[in-house]
DNA sequence: CGGAAATCCGATAAAAACAGTCGGGTTTTC
DNA sequence: GAAAACCCGACTGTTTTTATCGGATTTCCG
């Protein structure tokens, strides 16, 4: 189980912002300096933007902000916006596999890991990770 | 975010032969009447083997079963064979995205999301879904 | 022994998702 | 009006997923 770029790169993206928050929009060109292809950025911020976690300014001196303050942003509304939101269960959807238990064991199950896992993503705050200390002793990641 | 359909297939096979158990081999052809293609389940299953959650017997009269109790059983073992090991971070192994900031707090919020849902999946066993009462009202799966 | 029941395994293939690119359009500033 | 920037749909190559197939092997049982 892992995430696609898109969730680690929408991440990146939007950690940027929170650094560079009251400074303006901040271009693509900048932006993309965090490691992602420009091209392919700009497919991001704009579902980033859609789901209204950041504002865009048109025309020259434009760029992109966070549309409201890191610590009313968290994770959940970060990866949601790139992945989508969580679904282990939604069943086969044909009810072959289902119907001849009452109301299903694995949907229960399935259920219960979504929620864990949303509330989760939902404690951590973008503004968590500007505040974090440098206490490990590791600079550079695997 | 969602997991493939070989978690969702792996769960359901599990669960069934956590309801047989006891009752000896049971053959793939019995297992997919769960609803998942004969011919998949048999590598889904051969994966769930070589990870030591399930046992087989070959031969005629032969089939599979659980290599140990269902509650020895956990959630994460079992997403874990199918899926592979949750890896959120990873970050992209090219130092330009990460050591500009010392211990990138990207890769710190990951493994902080990655331990809750190891910890959520290791929290439910494969017995919990055999004892869960019918209290539910709806029937079917959705 | 010999056939049937079953697992085992590697190769293949179709379909979907992912990652990234491209070209052109629009908006805004200076 | 030129340059800087976002916007957007289409396209392409690669990888992953979801299977299917063919045959090999193992074991039971009469």
């Amino acid at each position: 189980m892992k995430l696609s770029t898109r969730g680690k790169y929408g991440l990146y993206a939007m950690y940027y912002l929170a650094q560079h928050s009251g400074e303006g929009p901040q271009p693509l060109q900048d932006i993309a300096t965090i490691g992602v292809p420009k091209l392919y950025l700009e497919q991001l911020l704009g579902n980033l933007r859609r789901e209204g976690l950041i504002s865009s300014v048109r025309g020259a001196q434009g760029g992109y902000q966070l549309a409201r303050d890191a610590s009313e942003i968290t994770l959940l509304d970060i990866v949601d916006a790139m992945e989508g939101p969580i679904e282990l269960s939604e069943c086969t959807s044909d009810e072959s596999a289902c119907d001849k238990s009452c109301s299903c064991p694995v949907r229960w199950v399935w259920q219960q890991v979504s929620d864990s896992i949303n509330n989760e993503l939902k404690k951590i705050r973008l503004s968590d990770m500007l505040n974090k200390p440098c206490e490990s002793e590791e600079p550079t990641c695997e």
